[in-house]
DNA sequence: AGCACGCCGACT
DNA sequence: GTCGGCGTGCTC
C-alpha cells in the first residue's frame, strides 16, 4: 500500500497555498495514488475546513509544524505539469512577500477565473479511428465517397483537429455516420497551438517600419537584448516611443521570444491594437479588464502556450505566463493605474521591474513625463535614461501662458483673456481643449439664507450637482439624491451652485459660443463603450469645436487639431495635502500641453492660477517637465520622502470610528516596542484618511517611512503577524499598501 | 474569504 | 413553536 511505504515519493507534506485571506501556507499530505513529487506551480484540490477548494503547490518538505494526525491528504492534482513556470512563481513569492499580501491571493492573480476555480486549460478536439475502424482496408466504404474520404483521411493521420477536419471540407454529418458506425472517436486534449513562427511564408513585418531619427536610433541601439537592464525612455508626446518599442520588439521577435507590453487602461483603444497589428505579421493577444472568461483564458494560454508573439495589456497582464518571455515594456510608466488601489495592492511597474530582471530580459519603460521613482533610479544608475527629443524639430513647441485670475472677474472660471483666446481661436478654425479636473456641474450646492450645504450621508464630502443625469451625486460612494426644490433647513429658494465642473464649463461655453461645437469628456459623457470612440472620429474630422474633460483628454488621446489647450484651475493641487499632488499636476499639464499644435499647426497653452508665480509654472512653462521633476525631486530629498525613503501604509476602516482608530493606535505602540522611531524609520500617524468617513466607514491610516527597505519590511513582516493574532483587529478591516500612490 | 456554530426577535 | 439575524471561531 502507498500509505505504508514512505519512500514512494520524495516529500512527505506538500504546502500549499489556497485562495484565502491567511498569510500562510497550509501543509497537506501526499494524494492517494501519488507518483511522482508535485511541482510548484501544480493546482490541486484540498479539503480546507468544510469545503473542497482549489490550491496550488508552492514546496515539499520533510517536517510539519502541525500536529500530524490532523494533516489531510490532497484530494486530486488537476495538472501534470506546473501551470506557473518557475520564474514567475518566484516572482509572485516575491510579491507576495514585498506587499505582505496572502500568498494564495497572489498566486490566483497569474491565473485567469477559470483556472483558478479548478477549470480546464482550453480544449481542442480531435478525431481518430477506433479498433474497429482501424481494421479497415482503405478501399472500404466505396459507396460512401464522403465517408471514404474520411476514413482514408484518418488512416493517414493519428488523429485530426476538428478544425483541420473542416478545412478539408469533411462535414459533421459525415462525422456523425461514421461515429455511429463506431468507426470513429473523438477525444479532446489541451489546445496546442503552434508557437508563433516567423519563418513561414509569411514575412515577420506587414509594413515597413519607419526611419528612426537620431535619438531614437540612439536608445534603440543601446538596448541589449540578451541580459536585464532598465531603460527609462525618456520622450515628449509625439517623439515617438512607440516605434522604438516596435522595433525592440522586432528584435525579439527575430529571436523567437515574446514581447509582453503593459499599457494603462485609458490607452487600450482600438488604435492601439490596430498600431501592433498594421506591423507584424505574429498573433497578438489583448489581455485586459473588458475580456469574458473564455476569452481571457484562451489570451492567457496563448502567452502561457507561446502561440501568441506579442501580449499587450494592462496592469494584471504583468503577471500572465510567457513560453519565452524576450522583452517587457510598460508604457506611460507614470500612470497611476499601474498601481492597484484596493486588495493586492502591487504595482504593475515595480512588478515587471522585478520580474524582467528575474527573467534576465531587458525592461523598457516609457513617459514623456517620467515618474520621480524612475527618475531617481535613473541618478541611482539602476536605470538606463534613454532621451528622446521632438521628431525632426518637430511641431512647433506651444506657446505657454500663465493667466494671473487673482482680483480678475471670472464667468463662471473663464477670465476674459481666456474667453478673448478662444474666440480667436474658433474664428481660425482651430479646436480648444479646455481641461478641468472636476466632474458634474457644481462640486458644492449651498443655501444663501442659511449657509446649509448638501452632504453625503455616507461620506465626509459634499454631493455634487449633476445636470446630465439630474441629482446630487457623490464621487465617493454610490449614493445619489434628487435636487432638493428649496433648502432643507429654511425652506429657501436661494440655493446657490458654488463652484463648476465640466458639465458648467460646458454649458457656460456653450453659452459664450452659441454657434460652437462644444463636446464634454468625462466619466459620465463617456459611458457608454463606443461613445468615446465616435466622439474621436468626430474630433479627428478637424472641424473647429471645444472640447471640455476632465483628466480622460490629458490620457491616451491624440487631437492633432487643437491649437489652443486651457488648464482652468491649476490651483487645487498646488496646495494639496498628497505628497504626489505636485508631481501629478505637473505631469498631467505637460501632457496636456503635449495635445497642443502636433499638427501643423503652434499651439498655445494658457494656464489659470491665483499662484503664477509659483516655481513649478516657471519650470513647467519652459517646456521642461525635467526641470520641474528634478525641482520636486530635490523637494523629497529635502523632506527625506518617497523615492528617497521607503513608505508603506497600514489602512483601517469600520462603520464605528473608535475600533478602527484604536487599532492603530495599538499598532504604533507595537511598531515603536519593535523599532523605536528614529529618522531611519518613522510612524506618522493614525490619522484620519483624507475622507475619515467614505461610504459608511470609519477610515484611519498610519504610515511608516523608513530609509532601509530591509528594515521596513521585517518590520511589516512582523506587524502582520501582530495584527493576524491580535483580538481587537478581528472584526476592524485593515490592510497594508507597500508604496502608496497617494496621501502619505 | 467561506462556512459553521450559537444564541435572541417576528413570522408561516 | 422555528426561520434567520450576524458575532465568533477555524481552516493544514
Amino acid at each position: 500500500m502507498p500509505q505504508t511505504d514512505l519512500k514512494m515519493t520524495d516529500a512527505l507534506f506538500y504546502q500549499v497555498a489556497v485562495q484565502s485571506p491567511l498569510r500562510r501556507l497550509f501543509d497537506y499530505l501526499p494524494p492517494a495514488n501519488a507518483r511522482s513529487t508535485l511541482a510548484p506551480g501544480v493546482r490541486v484540490t484540498v479539503p480546507f475546513g468544510k469545503r473542497e477548494v482549489t490550491g496550488i503547490i508552492v514546496s515539499n518538505t520533510l517536517s510539519s509544524g502541525y500536529p500530524l494526525d490532523k494533516l489531510k491528504p490532497i484530494t486530486t492534482v488537476l495538472d501534470d505539469a506546473p501551470l506557473i513556470p518557475p520564474i514567475l512563481f518566484d516572482v509572485l513569492l516575491w510579491a507576495a512577500r514585498y506587499y505582505q499580501h496572502p500568498i494564495g491571493d497572489v498566486l490566483a492573480s497569474a491565473l485567469p477565473t477559470v483556472l483558478r476555480k479548478g477549470g480546464d486549460l482550453p480544449q481542442q478536439s480531435f478525431w481518430r479511428l477506433s479498433t474497429h475502424g482501424k481494421g479497415l482496408p482503405n478501399d472500404a466504404l466505396s459507396r460512401a465517397p464522403k465517408q471514404q474520404a474520411l476514413l482514408q483521411l484518418l488512416q493517414q493521420h493519428d488523429s485530426l483537429s476538428r478544425e483541420s477536419l473542416a478545412a478539408a471540407d469533411i462535414s459533421t454529418p459525415t462525422l456523425r455516420s461514421l461515429l455511429k458506425k463506431e468507426l470513429i472517436e473523438s477525444f479532446t486534449t489541451t489546445a496546442s497551438h503552434p508557437a508563433f513562427n516567423i519563418n513561414g511564408e509569411l514575412a515577420l513585418l506587414a509594413e515597413p517600419p519607419l526611419s528612426l531619427s537620431n535619438d531614437q536610433q540612439a536608445a534603440l541601439q543601446q538596448v541589449e537584448f540578451h541580459a536585464y537592464n532598465s531603460y527609462l525612455m525618456d520622450g515628449e508626446t509625439g517623439s515617438g516611443k512607440t516605434e522604438v518599442y516596435l522595433q525592440a520588439i522586432t528584435t525579439v521577435l527575430r529571436h523567437y521570444r515574446q514581447a509582453l507590453v503593459l499599457i494603462p487602461e485609458i490607452n487600450l483603444s482600438p488604435q492601439t491594437l490596430a498600431r501592433f497589428q498594421a506591423r507584424f505579421n505574429c498573433p497578438i493577444v489583448l489581455i485586459h479588464s473588458g475580456l469574458s472568461e473564455r476569452q481571457r483564458l484562451d489570451a492567457w494560454w496563448a502567452a502561457a502556450s507561446g502561440s501568441a508573439g506579442i501580449i499587450i495589456g494592462t496592469r494584471s497582464a504583468a503577471f500572465v505566463p510567457m513560453k519565452s518571455p524576450g522583452i517587457i515594456i510598460v508604457d506611460e510608466e507614470h500612470d497611476s493605474s499601474f498601481k492597484q488601489q484596493e486588495g493586492f495592492r502591487y504595482s504593475a511597474r515595480d512588478v515587471a521591474v522585478m520580474r524582467a530582471s528575474r527573467e534576465n530580459i531587458p525592461l523598457l519603460l516609457g513617459s514623456a513625463t517620467p515618474s520621480l521613482e524612475s527618475l531617481y533610479n535613473c541618478e541611482q544608475g539602476r536605470y538606463r535614461h534613454l532621451i528622446i527629443k521632438g521628431r525632426h524639430g518637430g511641431a512647433v513647441q506651444p506657446e505657454w501662458q500663465l493667466v494671473d485670475i487673482r482680483h480678475s472677474q471670472l464667468n463662471t472660471g473663464f477670465s476674459q483673456i481666456v474667453i478673448e483666446a478662444i474666440s480667436t481661436q474658433l474664428a481660425q478654425g482651430n479646436q480648444i481643449l479646455v481641461f478641468l479636473n472636476r466632474r458634474g456641474f457644481a462640486p458644492t450646492l449651498m443655501c444663501h439664507d442659511c449657509g446649509w450645504v448638501a452632504n453625503c450621508k455616507h461620506c465626509d464630502a459634499h454631493l455634487t450637482v449633476h445636470t446630465q443625469r439630474p441629482g446630487l451625486h457623490c464621487h465617493h460612494c454610490e449614493s445619489r439624491q434628487a435636487l432638493p426644490p428649496t433648502c432643507p433647513d429654511c425652506s429657501s429658494m436661494q440655493l446657490n451652485y458654488l463652484g463648476q465642473g465640466t458639465e458648467r464649463s460646458e454649458a457656460t461655453l456653450q453659452a459664450l459660443f452659441p454657434t460652437a461645437t462644444v463636446h464634454r469628456v468625462d466619466r459620465d459623457s463617456t459611458g457608454s463603450k463606443h461613445a468615446m470612440e465616435e466622439l474621436m472620429q468626430e474630433v479627428s474630422k478637424n472641424e473647429p469645436c471645444i472640447l471640455v474633460g476632465t483628466q480622460m483628454l490629458a490620457k491616451g488621446h491624440h487631437f492633432p487639431g487643437v491649437a489652443l489647450v486651457v488648464v482652468l484651475d491649476a490651483d487645487t493641487s498646488l496646495f494639496s495635502t498628497d505628497f504626489r499632488a505636485l508631481e501629478k499636476m505637473g505631469q498631467l499639464i505637460t501632457q496636456v500641453a503635449g495635445r497642443a499644435g502636433r499638427g501643423a499647426k503652434p499651439g498655445k497653452v494658457m494656464i489659470q492660477s491665483h499662484h503664477c508665480e509659483h516655481p513649478v509654472f516657471e519650470l513647467l512653462s519652459q517646456h521642461s517637465y525635467a526641470k520641474f521633476a528634478q525641482h520636486i525631486l530635490r523637494e523629497r530629498q529635502f523632506s527625506a520622502m518617497p523615492p528617497f525613503a521607503n513608505a508603506a501604509l497600514i489602512r483601517a476602516e469600520f462603520h464605528q470610528g473608535g475600533e478602527a482608530l484604536g487599532l492603530l493606535q495599538k499598532a504604533r505602540i507595537y511598531l515603536e516596542s519593535q523599532m523605536p522611531s528614529s529618522p531611519t524609520m518613522r510612524y506618522l500617524g493614525p490619522f484620519p484618511a483624507a475622507l475619515e468617513k467614505r461610504g459608511g466607514r470609519y477610515r484611519y491610516q498610519l504610515t511608516l517611512i523608513g530609509t532601509e527597505r530591509r528594515t521596513l519590511h521585517t518590520l511589516l513582516e512582523r506587524l502582520c503577524r501582530w495584527l493576524e493574532q491580535e483580538k481587537s483587529a478581528r472584526k476592524v478591516r485593515w490592510s497594508i499598501d507597500v508604496d502608496p500612490q497617494d496621501t502619505i
